[in-house]
DNA sequence: GTGAAAGCGCTAACAA
DNA sequence: TTGTTAGCGCTTTCAC
């Protein structure tokens, strides 16, 4: 690869001053049209393209951004890498990224490193919604929690509508018609537990609906859960008509327990998820409704932040909270 | 943030001169011992972190890397990330990410951004296993392809053996004692689908099982097809004893028809699929015994070529073919 | 073994 | 409107 072309040979080549083009190409108003079209046009033709390092060297603001994250291996990584990516593309910024084994206490080398970079600010996300503790390597550079919180609360975060997810589920459930509707809920410690079953408790309080806490079940949050927690439900008469899954693989259980007991969905019993893994959701016969984990949204969101916060407008230091869109198939409607 | 701490502040606090402490950081063998130390020392007691900037400036080599992908948002994007992002992180490098929405082609501002980032080289990949056009304003920059190959070979590729992936299937399904095994194919014109299919049938002759060519159907690539196609073949007499599914959608869908017509898995039938995505062929029940696509492991080689490209030792400019490990589960084995 | 000094490519005063 | 001139923080010769 031959030396890139740098600012130097186009001033040269045009017989004008650095600081002329350097004006030119920024859009400062400082040059007439006349050259600035000059040294666009020779800066197409040599292919001139600036060297990001030294431009972030001299203007003190590199431009990029990072985010660690545990998420990276898990199916919601993308829509989440996409939600930040387009948001600093956006304002012309780009993102770098670490991967954290223990996102609980985020990697102090993948902080390190984004420092070395001069970001100018970090994002930390994962995969589930839980309360982390963050490092303080970062000495007082713009940082912004996705899905999480921190637990010294000294940063915002942007987090999922838990409860008011859990409530559409329910309303829906309702709206359908159904009068028996259980739920099958994830371990009491992950924090998306508690929201989504509170706020399915008023949904059906709210549609006039009986809620029968002996129609909760608490399992794990796979599939094998899911399975075992429906053949209990389903084992109490009369059986339920209508079953919120706290996620889709709870659902993807308990499809296959209806299934085994000769019930059909929608028609005899209704199913909601959450989280909308596409896969799952999508793909599952008949295609489950579900309430969606708006991570594209919180990535967005968390990088507006970010950039927010280092241009010192300071940003909501309080936690934003994305509403759960309610994704509508064929297992509820 | 207070102003970050400089090699020229550590120089001053310890009165050596600048080299003297880059010497000592870099490990170079122009200092003393004793400096060196007294320079760790210092470095860590004000916090000092080298600018990246500053030095890519200096040295010339930013030790950043481009990855450009369609796949951010497919459950594939976290392991081909995490592959190649490790494997810089072991070297000390770090990874810009920019998604694209046309892979066949990927974006020229994409590129474009990493150019300015003056990254050392540019990891494409994608979704699909396919051919596509790399555009041409990478002056000479080391580039590899990963999951997909350059329409006009310029590049080096990392692929999946899809050929022996089949095989493996083929072998899976041949030993486990069936005799008549079907397959649901992928559309032919995907790339993976003459591979795969191509492999199962040299499996079979090599078992001694006979490869019988209407038991192969083609349909399209989700779980509908593959409920329609394993109707097709349930329908037929005798019917099929084994079937492998070119991907794990395809298999999820026959599960469904499979359970439809009232067989079992794997008493009646065994099926393989291919892909390993987890969601699917782990929450399955019975798990779904299938042939992985080592996204992780393409990730990892693609970035150490890359590696490898920079430093000069050309690397191999052929195509790099990654094998696909069998992950034995209940559906076959 | 150590220091001085010349850049790397760019921005941003300031002067003209 | 244009050009001159300092740096930004670091690496890397080259003298000492």
């Amino acid at each position: 690869m031959a030396r890139p072309v740098t600012m130097s040979d186009l001033a040269r080549s045009l017989g004008v001053s650095r600081s002329a083009v350097s004006f030119a190409l920024n859009n400062e108003n400082q040059v007439s049209a006349e050259t600035r079209r000059r040294v666009l046009e020779k800066a197409a033709e040599l292919g001139y393209r600036p060297n990001a390092g030294a431009r972030a060297l001299a203007s003190q603001t590199t431009g990029l951004y990072g985010l660690v994250t545990d998420i990276v291996t898990t199916p919601f990584a993308g829509d989440l890498i996409a939600g930040a990516q387009e948001a600093f593309w956006r304002q012309g910024k780009s993102l770098i990224i670490a991967g954290t084994k223990t996102p609980d206490r985020p990697d102090r080398r993948s902080l390190e490193m984004m420092l070395e970079h001069r970001v100018g600010g970090v994002l930390v996300a994962t995969t589930w919604n839980r309360t982390i503790k963050v490092p303080d390597v970062l000495d007082g550079i713009p940082m912004a929690l996705v899905h999480c919180t921190d637990v010294d609360g000294r940063y915002p975060s942007v987090l999922p509508d838990e409860v008011a997810g859990g409530y559409e589920a329910g309303s829906l459930l309702a709206s359908s018609g159904r009068k028996r509707i259980a739920m099958i809920n994830l371990p009491a410690d992950l924090t998306a537990a508690e929201g989504r079953r509170a706020g399915f408790e008023s949904a059906l309080k709210d549609a006039g609906v009986p809620y029968d806490p002996s129609l909760v079940v608490t399992g794990g949050a796979d599939a094998t859960d899911g399975y075992l927690a429906a053949k209990r439900l389903l084992a109490q008469s009369p059986a339920p008509d209508g079953i919120f899954c706290a996620n889709d693989r709870l659902a993807m259980g308990a499809y296959d327990a209806i299934r085994d007991a000769g019930l059909s969905i929608p028609g005899d019993i209704a199913v909601v998820g959450f989280d909308n893994q596409e896969i799952i959701s999508n793909f599952l016969r008949p295609a489950l409704t579900t309430i969606s984990l708006p991570f594209r949204e919180m990535g967005r969101i968390g990088a507006e932040l970010l950039m927010k916060m280092e241009a010192g407008e300071e940003g909501p230091r309080e936690t934003v909270v994305v509403s759960c869109p309610t994704v509508i198939r064929e297992s509820a409607r």
